[in-house]
DNA sequence: ATGCTCCCATCGACAAACGATGGGAAAGGC
DNA sequence: GCCTTTCCCATCGTTTGTCGATGGGAGCAT
């Protein structure tokens, strides 16, 4: 899964990323990896291998609906747009890691 | 991997905890365990299918080491003890989970 | 025409987590 | 004396997620 070095993403949180990176609005698979590398500031690297497999899943739930389209620069892409289920999964996926993060830390803040 | 409903782990994050949890001081398998469910209030919990191969990649990383021995009601236990690798492993995984949950918070606190 | 950036996608490998399953030994109730 | 619970070990097989490598194509600039 994650890397030795240092990784580019924590496991089980892009299907997270990616539906909040969509609720500001439609977008290209591309468009999503460069808008999550640009918010993080460099720290969240999705890779396409990544990002692909995860849109088909998110697809699959009907989390997202896809339709092809031009892109800025009239080259043709697949936008991607949340669905009403996919918002709904936002805001669960959004607490559960919440509660999982706030374990977490009280886990590593003990003494 | 997770699963659908609730996770009950952040997938990535075993190796820190079980770190941590050394960290207070020597303990078994079982213990890990206990320790990190009653820390967590019972959101943390670790399965032994998680917990014992997860404890074979520390032994063979070196961060920690085991050695038999009696527990609290003379049972026979094997306590793991955090090397001075493993301090050092601690404090890096530690770096690199704050570093990463600051630029998932950064992309979901994002209008 | 060459190469760069954008944009799609898949395949195979690998690692992590989990469910199921196995065992054994002390404690405490009946 | 037996029985269940709790404690404690461990593995096997499966599923899932992520990544590296790889492939292609279309627009744009030099």
């Amino acid at each position: 899964m994650g890397k030795a070095g240092s990784l580019e993403l924590l496991p089980g949180t892009l299907d997270l990323l990616i539906l909040k990176t969509l609720a500001a609005g439609a977008e290209h698979g591309y468009g999503i990896a460069s808008r999550l590398k640009a918010l993080s500031e460099d720290v969240l690297q999705v890779g396409e291998s990544s990002l692909y497999p995860a849109l088909q899943r998110l697809l699959l739930k009907g989390w997202v609906k896809a339709e092809w389209g031009a892109s800025d620069n009239n080259r043709r892409a697949r936008f991607y747009t949340l669905t009403a289920a996919g918002r709904k999964q936002l805001s669960a996926e959004r607490d559960e890691f919440d509660r999982l993060i706030l374990a977490i830390h009280k886990v590593l803040n003990a003494t």
